[in-house]
DNA sequence: AGAAAATGTCAAACACGCAA
DNA sequence: TTGCGTGTTTGACATTTTCT
């Protein structure tokens, strides 16, 4: 195995000139930049991800806890943990994957062991069980959803009022004046993850006189339907 | 010539297994 | 129980170069 050590000796400088040529940390002349990593190319060499936790007091690995059960869309999902896992290489991080079985345990697991510097989890629930821990555990977290109580946390979401006025402008522009809005399915509403109650109902400017724009959850019939008073987009 | 900035090196520290 | 070894990072210090 190539060390630090036989770079060093390769491009006549000590390991600390490697490790800072490495990690950018401090300037190093070009001169010896290019023999640096001229040795680097030339031996081979891949720094020991042990050593360098044992050193630095950080894995350079994210988790990312993720949802998979009945009522997940899977491919959304993967779309999340796909952008998580490429954003983090181009920060020279990777990814350990969680499910959401492993619930605080899990989280437990890997932050008190260092395991990983940081975690991301999805799915927040409305009265998130994981929120107590996520408070009390060392390393910083980031959630995708925001809690009821999420003043203390760093949150993010989709903007669902954004997307929800645009659908509707964009509809309303075409001469549509009836919209349905079709939810998510029921148990997505029974475990009350935040974002969808709070998917606001838009009515275009134009419309306000008129009939409300009508939510219907997935899996659900119409009550007009049943009535005949059908909800067609059209 | 002296000060400041840039560059390079030294040595301690990290957590843990293993041998003495 | 103690001390060593592992590979790397980083604060502190030393040396060289550049600027005023």
């Amino acid at each position: 195995m190539v060390k630090i050590t036989d770079v060093a000796r390769h491009a006549g400088v000590s390991p600390s000139t490697v490790s800072y040529v490495l990690s950018g940390k401090r300037s190093i002349s070009e001169e010896t930049r290019r023999r640096v990593r001229e040795s680097i190319r030339e031996l081979g060499y891949r720094p020991h991800a042990g050593a360098r936790a044992l050193a630095s007091s950080r894995s350079n690995v994210l988790a990312l806890m993720i949802p998979l059960r009945s009522g997940i869309a899977v491919p959304v999902v993967m779309q999340f943990a796909v952008s998580v896992v490429t954003a983090a290489r181009r920060h020279d991080h990777d990814v350990l994957l969680l499910t959401q079985e492993e619930g605080e345990d899990g989280l437990r697991r890997v932050a008190d062991s260092a395991l990983v510097d940081a975690l991301i989890v999805m799915d927040v629930q409305m009265k998130d069980p994981r929120l107590p821990l996520l408070r009390s555990l060392d390393r910083p977290s980031v959630l995708i959803g925001f809690p009821a109580d999420a003043e203390d946390l760093t949150c993010i979401d989709l903007d669902f009022h954004a997307a929800g006025a645009v659908c509707v402008e964009h509809l309303a522009e075409l001469g549509h004046r009836e919209i349905a809005l079709i939810g998510s399915p029921p148990e997505v509403y029974e475990r009350q993850t935040q974002t969808v109650p709070r998917v606001p109902v838009y009515q275009h400017r134009s419309q306000r006189s008129r009939r409300p724009a009508r939510e219907m959850r997935g899996g659900q019939r119409s009550a007009g339907s049943a009535t005949g008073d059908r909800h067609r987009p059209h």
